[in-house]
DNA sequence: CGCTAAGTTGAGAGATGTCAAATATAGTGG
DNA sequence: CCACTATATTTGACATCTCTCAACTTAGCG
């Protein structure tokens, strides 16, 4: 129940892994390029010459929208694509045998989703779209293909791994050793500098997951992510009205991301 | 203190990332043959073709000994080279600006370190060796070199990047969901696994790190650990002296992995 | 206009952390 | 070889943080 209700309209409840055949909902195989893409500064081409570039336009990949609540791939699915978020915001968790969920990390325009699955051949997570929501799909065969071998985009893709472990470091480092209140805050921080990077406002946004889902991403129950948020409102450290979010005092949220546990009372 | 002091014997205490020139301790050149190394089923060789293990033998690695508590590298240091573990045991770990650690691996015979250092040249964690210990050290750039491209090699390594995010996943629904008794038990048989896949007893073994060093990599304290070890071994799951363990009741404590937080008695 | 889902808040329970003491073990120096 | 010191481990008593359960509010929707 508790996990299951999270997948929100469209998607259906379900605990062992679906293999669907292909490509589920609305496949637009639209041209994609990503010379001209607006995120090829932050995206998988980030890095590359443009020669590189140009293989990867080559690649004709397909774009597929998705509506808040959709699966775009499930844990043992078969591997065939990497996927690029191009605009919106996924989820991706993991499920344990009696249900319970850990989300292991929210994805926004220009990240790259399903690099767990070229392991074992098979996605190890679920990824969800959190709203209306873009991607490329990229055919990982195309990327390992024998005829891009000593072009940069294998090595590309090396890089991309080693972000995700570095990225999944900072998260162990969350979870094993933070409070609540680091934990929230880290969080919060760490979503400003990232839209931030998009050229959005790093000082106010809108969250698009739920209380529930970012608790179990920092390894806490809902009420416990509504009562720290509560707090640092009135701390004054934030704004908080449902999931529209502002920041107030970006030092003091710093400084509570190494600080919480130790000195109760700054102000 | 407390995290310094793990630093054993040998190494120096240090907050702030050294920048060692390049090999420290004992530098050993000695030629390590992969396709005659008995760990080639387990490590990187692990998929490859003869050809590519044979080109893998042209690189001509150095091996380095390390003793119990030296460092192999650091977070911040320079990336060379990647690592595989040929005989001992690492833990590697993430340190806070105010001291705090979180250990986020251990790596025995087989396994590969440093992976997290290809995103941005520069180690991200720390690596130290719990006993004496022997390694390949492995240039990456010789891995990289387009002398290699259309091998499987550059593949070979990106599954084991893949691997490792898996491997991170696992450590994150540990941590952000499991109780104290789950994480140790599933500790346990993670290493029980491991160590069968060795070729030892995977009943039987020794602990190569310490109960504070379980703690940081289980998100728990030392004292929490030890409790749970006794409470394993009144329950008769285990048989704990220090850190000799013996699984006696392995179903059990397999069952303890999902199931301690809601039946509370079992017998 | 009720219904459902999301969020907030309170009260109390429970798990893990903190502090402290006792024992054991290993390494060191005399 | 032994005393001495430092480190590791275990255990108890107590504190505290987060969870659990529950009520209430609000917003969106049929």
């Amino acid at each position: 129940m508790s996990t299951a209700t999270l997948d929100a309209p469209t998607a259906p409840m379900r605990f062992v892994p679906l293999r669907v055949a292909s490509l589920p909902p609305s496949v637009a195989p639209l041209k994609a390029p990503c010379s001209s893409c607006h995120l090829r500064e932050l995206c998988l081409p980030c890095g590359l010459t443009d020669l590189d570039v140009d293989r990867l336009d080559g690649m004709d990949f397909s774009r597929r929208r998705l509506k808040a609540g959709q699966t775009l791939y499930r844990g043992g699915d078969a591997f065939r694509y990497i996927y690029a978020v191009r605009s919106g915001t996924f989820k991706s968790s993991l499920t344990l045998a009696d249900g319970r969920e850990q989300v292991s990390g929210f994805h926004m325009a220009g990240e790259v989703l399903g690099l767990d699955a070229v392991a074992y051949a098979r996605h190890a997570s679920d990824a969800i779209a959190l709203e209306d929501s873009e991607i490329c799909a990229i055919p990982y065969a195309l990327l390992m293909n024998p005829s891009v071998d000593g072009s940069g985009l294998q090595q590309a893709l090396t890089r991309l791994m080693s972000r995700e472990i570095v990225r999944e470091h900072s998260l162990l480092m969350l979870l094993g050793s933070m409070s609540a209140e680091e934990r929230l805050a880290a969080f919060l921080l760490n979503l400003s500098l990232r839209l931030k990077a998009l050229g959005y406002s790093s000082s106010e946004f809108h969250l698009r997951m739920s209380r529930a889902e970012i608790g179990s991403y920092l390894g806490l129950k809902l009420e416990t992510v509504s009562r720290t948020f509560s707090a640092f409102a009135h701390q004054g450290l934030l704004e908080v009205d449902k999931r529209h979010i502002r920041i107030v005092n970006p030092q003091r949220l710093m400084a509570a991301v190494e600080t919480s546990r130790h000195e109760s009372l700054a102000a």
